[in-house]
DNA sequence: TAGATTGTTAATCGATTAACAATC
DNA sequence: TAGATTGTTAATCGATTAACAATC
C-alpha cells in the first residue's frame, strides 16, 4: 500500500555511489536510443552498457541493477527501453518536480538558461534576489522575485526543492528560510559549511574544492600514490 | 631530491576523500584567521575543527592531517597559522595555476566571474568560443579568443588546467584539444562521459546528477534505507 | 544443445570509527 | 601532577571486484 513502484528497493543497503551510476546508465541509455535507431538488438548487455559508461565495469553496473530487482535475462541481456523507464522511474524522473533558486547572479542565471533541467523532469518555478534592480525580471521565462517572499512563496506553492547560489556570507540565512518553508533537499553552490536539521538532505558543490582537488594531483604527481 | 615539500606524503595510500576535506579544513581556519581576531589561543584542537566544518568527526580530521605529519602536540592541539600554511602547501594553492575556460557561455561567463578563483590561487588566463560574435570581448578582464586557437595557446603558454562549459556535443572535441594541447588536469560541466588518456584528470561537475540524487531521495524517503 | 549473460555469493579492497597509549 | 589531546593500532563498516551457478 505504501509502495509507490514495482521494483524493489526496500530491502537492501544501496551504497550512495549507486544512485550517481544510475543516473549514469540513464543518461547512456536515453542517448542510445536517441541516435541508434538502426540498432537490431532492442537489449543491451552489461558489458555494452560499459563500453558507453565508459569506465564503469559491467560488474558494478549488474550489481548496481540488482539492488533494485531483477530486469535482465540471462544469456540476452536487459531490454533498452524498458531499462531505462524503470531507471527513469527509480531516479523519480519520471514525476515532475518544481524547484527554485535563491541568488540570481551570474551562477543563478546560468542554472536558469541551462537546458538540462526540463530533460529531466525539473522545473525552474521562480528565482529569488534581494537586489530590487533584478526583481520582476524574466530569465528564461522565469521571474525574479523579491528575496524577502521567498519563505512564503515556498509554502504557497509547496516546494521542495532548492538551490543555493546567493554569495557565502547569506547561504545559512537563505537555508535557513528555506527550510522554515519546507523544503527538504538543497543543492548548495556557495563554498561554506552550511547548519541544517538531519531530515533536510544537503548536496554542496564547490567549484574551489573540485579544482583543489585536480591540482593536488598536478602538484604531487610524482611523489605520492593515491589509491 | 624529488620531495619538494616538508611533510610526508609518499609513504600512505591516501583516501580520495580526504582531499577534499583537507580543503574544507582550510576554508573553515581561513575563515577563522580572517574573522576571530579576538581569539585567546593560537591553536586548535580537533575538536573544534570538527564544530567549524559542522559534521566531519575529529577522529577523521586527525586521521586525514596524519597521512602527511604530526602537525599537532598532543594536550595541545594544532597551531593555527601553520596548520592552515601545510593545507594550502598540500593542496598546492601556495603556487599560482594558469587556467583556461573553454566555452563562454552562460556557465562560462559565471565561472569568469567567481571571485573563489582568485583568492585560492587559480588565475584565468583566457576563455575560448566558437561563436565569433564573442570573440575579442573581455570578460571580467579575461580575454574571449577563438576556439580554434586554443590547442596552440596552451601550448605557448604551458597551461595543465582546463574548465569545460561547451555544450555536450561539443565536449568531446574540446577535452581532446585541450589534451593534445598539454593540458592534464580538467574540470568537466558538459553533461556527458568523455574519453581521456589514463594520464589526464578529469573531474565530472553534474548538475544533473547531483538533483537526481537529491531527488531520489525524495521520490522513495519512506520505503528505503540508505547506508 | 552450446554460448551468452545475468544475478548473487564470496573474497577483496578501501575508508571510517573506536579506543587508547603516548605525551604535551 | 592531572587533564587534554594527539597519532596510531585495531575493529568495524561499506563498496567493489571476482567468480560462478543459474538459466535464457
Amino acid at each position: 500500500m505504501m509502495q509507490t513502484n514495482n521494483y524493489k528497493n526496500n530491502k537492501k543497503n544501496i551504497p550512495k555511489a549507486t544512485i550517481g551510476r544510475l543516473s549514469i546508465y540513464h543518461r547512456c541509455l536515453d542517448l542510445l536510443i536517441e541516435t541508434d535507431s538502426g540498432r537490431e538488438k532492442d537489449t543491451i548487455s552489461s558489458a555494452e552498457i560499459s563500453k558507453l559508461t565508459g569506465g564503469i565495469s559491467p560488474d558494478q553496473i549488474r550489481r548496481d541493477l540488482a539492488y533494485f530487482g531483477e530486469f535482465g535475462k540471462r544469456g540476452v541481456g536487459y531490454p533498452i527501453n524498458e531499462l531505462s523507464a524503470i531507471l527513469k522511474s527509480i531516479l523519480g524522473s519520471s514525476k515532475k518536480w518544481d524547484i527554485i533558486i535563491a541568488g540570481a547572479g551570474n551562477l543563478g542565471k546560468a542554472l536558469l538558461r541551462y537546458r538540462g533541467f526540463q530533460k529531466r523532469g525539473f522545473i525552474i518555478k521562480a528565482a529569488f534576489d534581494s537586489d530590487d534592480s533584478k526583481v520582476g525580471n524574466k530569465v528564461n521565462g522565469v521571474k525574479i522575485i523579491s528575496a524577502n517572499q521567498m519563505e512564503d512563496y515556498i509554502k504557497e506553492h509547496n516546494i521542495r526543492i532548492g538551490i543555493i547560489t546567493v554569495p557565502v556570507e547569506f547561504a545559512q540565512e537563505v537555508a535557513d528560510h528555506m527550510i522554515a518553508g519546507g523544503i527538504v533537499s538543497i543543492l548548495n553552490f556557495a563554498p561554506t559549511t552550511l547548519k541544517y536539521p538531519a531530515y533536510v538532505k544537503l548536496n554542496n558543490i564547490d567549484i574551489s574544492i573540485e579544482l583543489e582537488r585536480l591540482v593536488y594531483f598536478l602538484a604531487s604527481r610524482k611523489n605520492i600514490r593515491i589509491k
